[in-house]
DNA sequence: GTATCAGGTGAAAATGATTTTCATTATCAG
DNA sequence: CTGATAATGAAAATCATTTTCACCTGATAC
């Protein structure tokens, strides 16, 4: 898996780029779809042993201030991440396993037709628009 | 404010009716949108005094469990409840001062119009679906 | 290439939200 | 009214995450 373009992503942020930071965008770029830190703590410690899951955070943490990977909450507390600039997507969160598998389309209605195409049988769903109010845009914007 | 139906939907999910679970009730239905543990304990404070934060808790996990409660995540780890039943709805939530405010309508464009009409600038949103995954529904769902 | 040093790391401890434990209290079916 | 048992409060435990601090190392300047 050629991770070059991320590396130069994350430099661009000013950050040094250390075996660390590599280890973790590898595993990102593994894992694909949402995983917790703990992951992929797990998942960099095969390609960076000692690797420490504080390091994780802090790793996740900075990249997440450039840019370069979203933190988000699913289903429970704990954090997930995912790298950004892939194509735009949602989803499908499974009550019982915890799986969870993205979903390329964002309407609503497309949205779960797709969902029920794959099987997933769809409960309930959830809509969260992130921006700044009216009182925190004006005068000065966040 | 009257409690008296949440009362009776309470005690038909077979749990007891005491003072400390009316108090959460009445401040659930005070609060309205997506309170915190911590501010429903606060404000359910003011009707019963020596609630303690744990019963809260405790109190949200059971009613939650009856689908009285539903907790959900938004912007951070904090799990956030709102009572169930009231008209199904989405969040906007100002990454700037937390606030969270309620929408009606649950289409993408048209929730996106609704909180730019209200003067909230829109940078990010979240759509994810909530069910059971092929693997999960067969043999025997859940 | 090498020195330099600010930025990065790991381990341990701290934090914040939530859950568990356990002794005590109170609801409500009979 | 009373007993069985569910609910409560306080303290301690847990879990994810963050902070602290002493040590280390990329990457720029030489």
């Amino acid at each position: 898996m050629n991770t070059a373009p991320l590396t130069r992503r994350a430099r661009a942020g000013g950050g040094r780029m250390t075996a660390q930071r590599r280890a973790v965008l590898q595993a990102l770029q593994e894992l694909g779809c949402a995983p917790t830190a703990e992951e992929i703590h797990t998942r960099a410690r095969h390609i960076r042993s000692g690797l420490g899951l504080v390091t994780v955070y802090r790793t996740l943490e900075t990249f997440a201030q450039e840019g370069l990977v979203q933190r988000l909450f699913l289903d429970d507390a704990r954090g997930r991440y995912e790298l950004m600039g892939g194509r735009h997507h949602h989803h499908l969160v499974c009550l019982s396993c915890g799986t969870i598998q993205s979903l390329n389309r964002c309407f609503l209605a497309a949205a779960e037709r797709a969902a029920r195409a794959r099987g997933f049988k769809v409960t309930a769903h959830r809509f969260e628009l992130f921006g700044y109010c009216r009182r925190c845009q004006a005068p000065a914007a966040r």
